[in-house]
DNA sequence: CACCGAAGCTTTTTT
DNA sequence: AGCTTCGGTG
């Protein structure tokens, strides 16, 4: 994206619409310039494209493919329609047939279509598979993306409708926390004690649920800085707007505004987006959901959710204006006019792809209830089921939908497949002594697979990945793939752009482009250290509240006086003049030189040259390499963008490796073989989920477990440990409930590790385990009756639930305390502090260190010196007196 | 301003 | 336990 100094409301591609001239050299070109106007590097014409394809067949191409469930959710192209698609049915597929078949058809021009995904991965993949439906890349979708791009979109278009410039700058999470941290001090709170992270937290849940300042509910305003919650929240958006900043939920909920006050403005976006497909619709917040049905709004419609209020205007109905009607000019055949009639006489044409039961993301604020509730709010619509799996086996979808099956609140949805192949293999449950023997046995199982097979066959490592719960799963795979010297990857880690050298890097870049950004002024005025510490920021701080301007016009203003020691005064009349240098080379100089040059007058260069540190090297090379990636973009602001909006890092694909990553990264992908550990109570369902989530925690955990059960497309296997150290602490743990839930006609238990009881012989002396047979089944080991016997007390005792499942809290032996129920549900036991029943010097016996003496006791937690294993800590739970 | 010890975290993650 | 962050001291 270029410069956003000249916006065109409408897009140059979208003759009917246009009101700006003169396209950019990057902007799409207009059907009718393809083939003539069209440079080689541009794009443009794919309306003109893809008819041309229609053209050259009667049934094209793209829809033959289609099963007749996805071809008619590609087909149905007026009014609403809800695609509930399972987990490997063609999902992305129909969304991009259904962009390709409309362009196709001449329905609407590509600028017309508002198609909106949540992550940028998604919105790239889509480009890329509309692409190779109808020939050549799509830059000609400006209406792709995700909703915070085409939220900034918007908003860069009608800022000054919300107070904003439309250079505003985006701030990201860490921004936020910082400036909210300044707001708590200015309050004259203790920002220790009312911790702005916390803070940040509770305005972005606000703003998942669109609240203003004024709307938010009485009690969680109370909740902070004793009742401060609301004033705090307002001063935040007052300083936003002072600063000509967003944040991402402003990026959203701008719009939003701007829609609602604006009866014309919503007007011109109704006429122009015919078409509005919206990807994972499950995952949807309620300001995400609020924007839709803006957009999606027609005439003659009342609004129907409660949530919007009174919709502005629009109360006649009719066709929009002359838009439809005028000719495109010059493509040559009338039949490419954007067909109308339907649109304006209130048909929503929008298309809502998702899968209720792939809904993970509800602790961010995704209301699955947008999905549920879909039919409600787009009556007359068209749901269609699409349930034909085209990845798994039977025995993976099986499984799955045996699992998934104990969630109420479905839609429902069974998938199925018609490949029965008898050698496909069962889900395989698999059973370990403790984390560590779990990774060393993953690791054995892929080198295994990784070994060419009797046909010779070898099994990429690309096609395998575990998927944890949580990432500190990850550590222990990773140590012993480094060991085995096994390649792998780890998606999700910490990324690039949040990374502190280019994080400062930016600042100094954002500091050129919009001079006001006061944020990034204070990240950086003292770095490199130029003597301009706290006394003299703060000072400069004030003088630039007092006369309400930006910090480097106050430190422009304030070297002219004698306000500041002549040391200090000198310093920041040194790194004034850089910025004025800088700023003003902005427009002649190339970005990524300027860049450059930056980094090197500023001294940041050198402050990382002349660091010792084991890491500066790589920083300096990340520093390299962010210059790089600046090549791709026009301009040093259209990077700025591309960074704010995309914090992706990109990941080598040559290398064949496993992936690691959390279960939540792992939506939307597929691989052969997949590894599910850490299958334990408390890890998996997690405890927090269930504490805080109830009921509905714990059906989003088993959504979840759907979910990586379903990534694989062939064999798939389930560990779960007898032993796990959680923050440092050893804890004794039992099978997950989801386990039970699987169906045993889909999945197998697997052989007795060799070492799974093993352990005991091997050093710790005595082992209960020992003394037994070895495991017929993983239903048969200690963790596992342990819970089944739990599960009939809890019956007994009339503790138990609908769906009759004890729950014990890691760690807790039966001394612990009582369960709750919640919702009927028995949930979880919470810690309590009780009397601890040993005392120091007891002599005490653990499954894993064998015997020794307390050294220690806090709480429930026990220091124990072991005569072998030396000195640990364990909970109480899990040791017994000898 | 730099260094060090104490203290506070520790589910999942996008934008 | 192990990491980061904060606050105090030299």
């Amino acid at each position: 994206m270029s410069g956003y100094d000249d916006i065109p409301f409408f897009d140059d591609d979208d003759p009917a619409l246009k009101k700006t001239p003169a396209p950019g050299p990057r902007s799409p070109a207009v059907p009718s310039a393809a083939g003539s106007g069209s440079t080689a590097g541009s794009t443009g014409g794919i309306a003109a494209r893809a008819m041309a394809a229609r053209d050259a067949h009667r049934t094209p191409d793209y829809l033959s493919g289609l099963n007749p469930e996805q071809r008619e959710a590609v087909e149905t192209l007026d009014g609403p329609v809800l695609v509930l698609a399972g987990a490997g049915t063609g999902k992305t597929r129909v969304l991009t047939t259904r962009i390709a078949h409309i362009l196709s058809l001449g329905r609407a021009y590509p600028s017309q279509i508002l198609a909106v995904t949540f992550t940028n991965k998604a919105a790239r993949e889509m480009k890329e598979r509309i692409g190779l439906l109808v020939g050549g890349a799509v830059e000609g979708m400006p209406w792709l993306g995700t909703f915070h791009s085409i939220g900034v979109k918007l908003l860069r278009r009608h800022a000054e409708l919300v107070g904003l410039r439309s250079d505003f700058t985006i701030l990201d999470t860490d921004d936020v926390v910082r400036l909210i941290k300044q707001i708590i001090q200015a309050e004259g709170l203790d920002d220790k004690r009312w911790p702005a992270k916390q803070f940040a937290g509770m305005i972005d849940t606000w703003k998942n649920k669109a609240l203003d300042p004024a709307q938010i509910p009485e009690g969680d305003a109370r909740a902070f800085a004793n009742g401060k919650g609301r004033e705090l929240y307002a001063a935040y958006q007052n300083r936003l707007k002072t600063l000509n900043a967003c944040d991402f939920g402003d990026l959203l909920l701008h719009p939003i505004r701007i829609l609602r006050t604006n009866p014309d403005i919503l007007k011109d976006y109704h006429q122009k987006f015919r078409y509005i497909l919206v990807d994972e619709y499950q995952d949807t917040n309620t300001a995400q959901y609020m924007w839709l049905r803006l957009l999606a709004q027609r005439s003659g419609r009342r609004p129907i959710s409660p949530l919007e209020g009174e919709m502005p205007g629009r109360a006649e109905g009719g066709i929009p204006s002359d838009a439809g009607a005028r000719t495109p000019p010059s493509v040559g055949s009338a039949d490419i006019s954007p067909s109308r009639g339907e649109i304006g006489s209130g048909t929503v044409n929008i298309c809502c792809v998702g899968d209720d039961d792939q809904s993970i993301y509800g602790w961010r604020g995704a209301e699955v209830d947008n999905i549920l509730r879909f039919e409600k709010d787009f009556p007359g619509a068209k749901v269609i089921k699409l349930e034909r799996n085209y990845r798994s086996t039977a025995h993976i979808l099986g499984a799955a939908g045996h699992l998934i099956a104990h969630n109420e609140g479905r839609l429902g949805k069974t998938l199925f497949t018609d490949r029965h192949d008898p050698e496909d293999g069962k889900v395989v449950v698999h059973a370990a002594w403790d984390s560590e023997e779990e990774a060393r046995a993953v690791g054995e199982t892929i080198e295994s697979l990784q070994r060419p097979d009797r046909n010779g066959k070898r099994h990429n490592l690309n096609d395998m990945a575990i998927l944890v719960r949580a990432s500190f799963q990850m550590r222990e795979f990773e140590d012993r793939f480094v060991t085995l010297g096994l390649n792998y990857r780890v998606i999700g880690g910490p990324r690039f752009y949040e990374r502190l050298e280019i994080r400062d890097a930016m600042a100094y870049f954002r500091m050129v482009c919009q001079p006001a950004d006061d944020l990034a002024f204070e990240r950086i005025v003292n770095t490199p250290k130029r003597g301009l510490g706290d006394t003299t920021i703060r000072n400069l701080h004030d003088y630039a509240r007092a006369r309400d301007i930006p910090m480097l016009a106050a430190a422009s203003d304030i070297v002219e006086t004698d306000e500041l020691k002549p040391k200090a005064r000198k310093a920041l009349f040194d790194v004034v003049a850089d910025f004025k240098r800088w700023s003003a080379l902005l427009e002649t100089t190339p970005h990524t030189e300027l860049a450059e040059q930056i980094l090197d007058e500023s001294g940041y260069t050198a402050m990382w040259q002349n660091d010792k540190s084991a890491e500066a090297p790589g920083r300096l090379e990340n520093l390299k390499e962010l210059i790089r990636s600046m090549e791709q973009f026009e301009s040093m602001r259209g990077f700025l963008e591309h960074v704010s909006l995309v914090m992706d890092a990109e990941t080598n694909e040559n290398l064949d490796a496993v992936s690691i990553m959390t279960l939540h990264s792992a939506k939307g992908l597929e691989f052969e073989t997949v590894f599910l550990p850490g299958w334990e109570e408390g890890l998996f369902p997690h405890q927090r989920a269930l504490d805080e989530g109830g009921r509905a925690g714990l059906e989003e955990e088993r959504r979840l477990a759907y979910v990586g059960l379903t990534r694989a497309k062939r064999n798939c296997h389930i560990w779960f440990v007898s032993n796990r150290r959680i923050h440092g602490l050893w804890q004794s743990t039992m099978p997950s409930r989801f386990l039970d839930e699987l169906p045993e006609n889909h999945v197998e238990v697997a052989e007795t590790e060799q070492s799974y009881g093993g352990y005991g012989r091997g050093g710790y002396g005595q082992s209960r385990f020992d003394k037994q047979e070895p495991f017929q089944n993983a239903y048969a080991t200690p963790g596992w009756r342990r819970a089944q016997q739990n599960k009939t007390d809890a019956t007994r005792d009339n503790w138990g639930s609908r769906s009759g499942h004890a729950v014990e809290r890691i760690g807790y032996g039966e001394s612990g305390p009582r369960a709750r129920t919640i919702e009927g549900e028995l949930v979880a036991k919470s810690t309590t502090t009780e009397p601890s029943r040993f005392a120091i010097g007891d002599r005490v016996f653990h499954l894993k260190f064998g015997n020794g003496n307390i050294a220690a006791i806090e709480g429930n937690k026990l220091t124990i010196d072991f005569d072998r294993a030396g000195q640990k800590k364990v909970l109480d739970g899990f040791v017994e007196r000898v």
